[in-house]
DNA sequence: GACCAGGCACATC
DNA sequence: GATGTGCATGGT
């Protein structure tokens, strides 16, 4: 195989065009974004976009009544998007955050960027993905996201991750150094990533002749 | 029917 | 600190 050593932006050029704008985050508002953003911890976006159906539904995408709700019936409601329970729990932790702030999402966004992020992941259930998730899609942070996919990806294309137990951080900081400082590109290259692990990069697959990087590794 | 998806907290060693 | 485990749905 002539693999090559390449700039992770031509990375991102070459997933850009070759699978076309992803225009995320798919949702409506900014609140949708936030609970949206956690709803996908650990389960496909199509579980996610049910969830959300549901809340509609009951007219419950706004905070003051999400809140009101009990967990039983929130469970129930968000069910299609898996651990029911525990993501009621982790809803309302959420929101009960942006109590704090009178529910003024404007006011949350004018934050620092690192201050906000250390805020979030006090909440208990926000870890770093949706942290990241929520600061860059919702709130419009430069922030790298990293995931699954994300780590999946480089290390299939030759990269070595260094720590073994934060190689969240380390991956988030390798692309934030090698991609122009720029909101649009984090929110495109992270989407492109996911639309890769969804198409070619599965888990069980090798790397796939398919691949639109396969020639590409990260080094 | 198996496998896995846009994680996280907590227990335990 | 590192590694394992529960959570417990629905799409492909």
């Amino acid at each position: 195989m002539n693999s090559f050593n390449s700039n992770i932006f031509d990375i991102f050029k070459i997933l850009l065009k070759h699978f076309g704008p992803q225009y995320w985050w798919p949702a409506k508002t900014k609140f949708e974004i936030i609970i949206g953003a956690l709803l996908a911890q650990g389960v496909n976006w199509k579980n996610v976009e049910k969830a959300i159906l549901n809340l509609e539904r009951e007219d419950l995408l706004n905070p003051q009544k999400l809140l009101k709700i009990d967990d039983k019936k929130l469970a129930q409601l968000i069910k299609p998007s898996r651990y029911p329970s525990i993501k009621a729990k982790r809803l309302k932790n959420l929101i009960l955050f942006l109590k704090e702030f009178e529910f003024n999402l404007e006011k949350i966004e004018r934050l620092e960027t690192i201050e906000l992020r250390k805020l979030l992941l006090k909440v208990n259930g926000i870890g770093k993905e949706t942290a990241d998730s929520i600061l860059l899609y919702a709130f419009n942070k430069k922030i790298f996201v990293v995931d699954a996919y994300t780590k999946r990806i480089f290390e299939r294309h030759g990269g070595k991750i260094k720590s073994r137990n934060n190689w969240y951080e380390e991956l988030r900081i390798f692309f934030e150094k090698r991609i122009p400082e720029n909101v649009n590109i984090y929110n495109e290259f992270h989407a492109l990533f996911v639309q890769l692990g969804n198409s070619y990069c599965k888990t069980k697959n090798p790397l796939c002749k398919k691949c639109p990087i396969k020639n590409l590794n990260f080094l």
